[in-house]
RNA sequence: GGAGUGGGCCAGGCGGUCGCUGCUGGGAUGGUCGAAGAUCAUCCCAGUGGAGGAAAGUCCGGGCUCCGCAGGACACGGUGGUGGAUAACGUCCACCAUCCGCGAGGAUCGGGAAAGUGCCACAGAAAACACACCGCCGAUGGAGGAACCGUGUUUCCUCACAGGUAAGGGUGAAAUGGUGCGGUAAGAGCGCACCGCGUUGCUGGUGACAGCGAUGGCAGGGUAAACCCCACCGGGAGCAAGACCGAGCAGGAGGGAGGAACUGUCCGUUCCGCCUGACCUCCGGGUAGGUCGCGUCGAGGUGGCGAGCAAUCGUCACCCCAGAGAAAUGACCGCUCACGACAUAACCCGGCUUAUCGGCCCACUCCCCUU
RNA sequence: GGCCCCAUCGUCUAGCCCGGCCCAGGACAUUGGAUUUUCAGUCCAAGAACAGGGGUUCAAAUCCCCUUGGGGUCA
């Protein structure tokens, strides 16, 4: 399983629905790239969904971002664990890179799972199942 | 060799590892159908395809879809030399006119101001109506005066009364053709020559128009990206169009006194109900969401031949060439070179405009040098 | 993705339709001065803008075209 970096379109989150719940858990942590919102994932794995402003840029470089952003995730998503929600929001004037954007992810995300897991009980799923 | 004009093409390349996505084939697991098998969902393997010349801006035109529509007129909007091309266009091609350039070539929202209306600040006598004003002249007529071998139908002087003129009038973006000669009291196309303009005839051209001739002494400022007139064109909205399926919630019709949970059954308990209707069945509209529209077939691409000056058209052969949906082309490494600009399809085409690192090719013009 | 609208001093705006008196007016703010023992208030004065480029016109904030930057709306 270590050796399986594909990022298939399960990983992706897509609905409105989804990207609302997310939003209204206003559960989020950021440096000087990223700025991610966090939830528990209703399904198993960890799916993220990317939102990139107009600030960044025309259409090239705000799709270049979202590349460089998805293949951060691909490379370490064995690192961050699975039963997530993320949304990735990029810092306008970062102008980070590949390994920037990798740390970043993994750093925030530790801390994002510690926080979502700290409430109450130590058992974030049933947690996560109770409070919906 | 230098300077330049017009047109066309390319948009880093090769290799390796990891990854995304459409299609085809094979396989695994699960669901549905009575089995073989079919179909759907997820995953794996292999093969194969995977952004642009502007994909951009959304400035025009068309296809397509829904709505509207007997016909006509008006209004509104658009276009504007002529002929052609086209599905259509505000696009393209050829030609004409005007302007720019030594030239190759380039630019032009290029109909009408002798239909009407409006506006033209400041300056200027006057801004479109021809005069008036300042001027010039005063030949002719008039008034006054002077001269004389001459007493006159004489000559000269003055006045600016009648009258004649439009040469000139600092201006202004623009002022009733321009230059020259003649002519006159002063002047004036008043006359003449050339140029400009109008009318008209002939010739050439499909036509815009051009050439040649005759004739008229001359019409008459600018502005229509001001209203307007003329000719032609245009129904409205747009794939978030539209079509189909459709949870949930609410609504309607019918049935209806029970229904649900704890439990597989009975008892029991609890909850919701008993006409202000629990629950069941059906119905239409249709939200979230999903499927189609949507890329195998097109105003399609490549090549040849033919027609045409060309845009383009005809015909033959071959090819199938992105199709996502919080949205696919990326990351890392190595080599190489001109060290990589602008910029990411979203229903599809034809154009225009704008952005852009550079490189290559073709045709042509001018200047210099050598043979 | 489609459709539509807007842009004027530091801020809010007038002028645009119908071009000229506009090197663009007003209010608040800023600066300086006067008044006042000082402050506030009042009065006087000054600076400060037509988003950018091109065209039409004698003349453009105004008319036309292109670009840039904002905003609205449609599931």
């Amino acid at each position: 399983m270590s050796d399986d970096f594909s990022f298939p379109k399960a990983r992706h989150l897509r609905h409105a629905a989804d990207f609302d719940r997310v939003y209204s858990r206003k559960c989020r942590a950021g440096d000087q790239h990223l700025l991610i919102f966090a939830d528990l994932s209703p399904v198993e794995t960890t799916r993220i969904g990317l939102s990139v402003s107009k600030k960044h840029g025309n259409a090239v470089k705000r799709v270049r971002i979202k590349r460089l952003l998805r293949e951060a995730y691909r490379l370490r998503q064995h690192d961050i664990g699975e039963g997530l929600d993320l949304i990735l929001i990029p810092r306008v004037a970062s102008g980070g890179g590949l390994r920037d954007y990798q740390s970043s992810l993994v750093r925030l995300t530790h801390k994002l799972r510690k926080r979502l897991s700290s409430p109450q009980t130590d058992s974030s799923v049933t947690t996560a199942e109770q409070q919906r």
